[in-house]
DNA sequence: TAACTGTACTAATTCAAATAAGACAGTAAG
DNA sequence: CTTACTGTCTTATTTGAATTAGTACAGTTA
């Protein structure tokens, strides 16, 4: 299900280009499946035509759909570009956070537990 | 050296006080250091002595300084609260950015390498 | 032809950030 | 006391990004 949270600060669009980025990624959309469209997604939404036309543009300058004047949105068949360039960005921002922490003087140590007690969680 | 950039696109005001937070933590400003006045801050800066006032406003709140109409403002003598608690939101933030990376299929050992990395250096 | 699709453009609106100008009270020095 | 600083507070205005609104155009499909 496709969504906007109203408390989130973010841009529509922006949480938009996220939530359908990872629904992508998840598998929870598919290769060549249909998005619905720019007007049906603004009527059942409650949001403008033109936001949501921004979101698209977005995500086909991404490569996570691809859209067709007359046809369509569709999720890209090959999502392996976008996928890599978003494992750059988190990683950069990993990197930020890290060196934040060090500079507060949070220890390498504390820091390795942090990452244990993240990834053995469910 | 207070400084704002105007490339950076978060508020004047929260540039402030991230910077004069920073400046106090590192000892770049003292304790009982005299701040600029808003004033004088203002015109030196060529802002308006409302966002100057804003930003010493928040950081009274968080303790980092302490402010005496009449007299001007200064660094707190004890900034351990305020330490104690950027170490909190910066190790939250670290966890959102370490389960970012987990969602986006970094693995632990990755993560691992790439702490070592940022902690090594320099 | 009719009813869909995406795309493009401009104008109006909304809201937070920042500016502007002033008023008020405490402090310190002449 | 007077003057010139200090911080604090209030109200109105401006600015810019995000969003809305309305319209137009071209491709697709039945």
């Amino acid at each position: 299900m496709i969504t906007v949270d109203y408390k989130d600060k973010r841009p529509i669009y922006v949480q938009l280009v996220d939530n359908i980025s990872t629904m992508a990624l998840s598998g929870e959309l598919k290769p060549f499946e249909q998005l619905p469209s720019v007007r049906q997604l603004a009527v059942s939404m409650g949001i403008n035509p033109n936001t949501i036309a921004r979101a698209y543009g977005e995500l086909e300058r991404k490569g996570v759909i691809y859209s067709v004047a007359g046809k369509g949105s569709f999720i890209s068949n090959d999502l392996s570009v976008f996928a890599e360039e978003k494992v750059k960005k988190v990683e950069e921002k990993l990197r930020v956070g890290i060196n934040e922490a060090k500079n507060s003087g949070v220890s390498k140590e504390r820091l390795i537990v942090i990452v244990g007690e993240e990834y053995d969680r469910d």
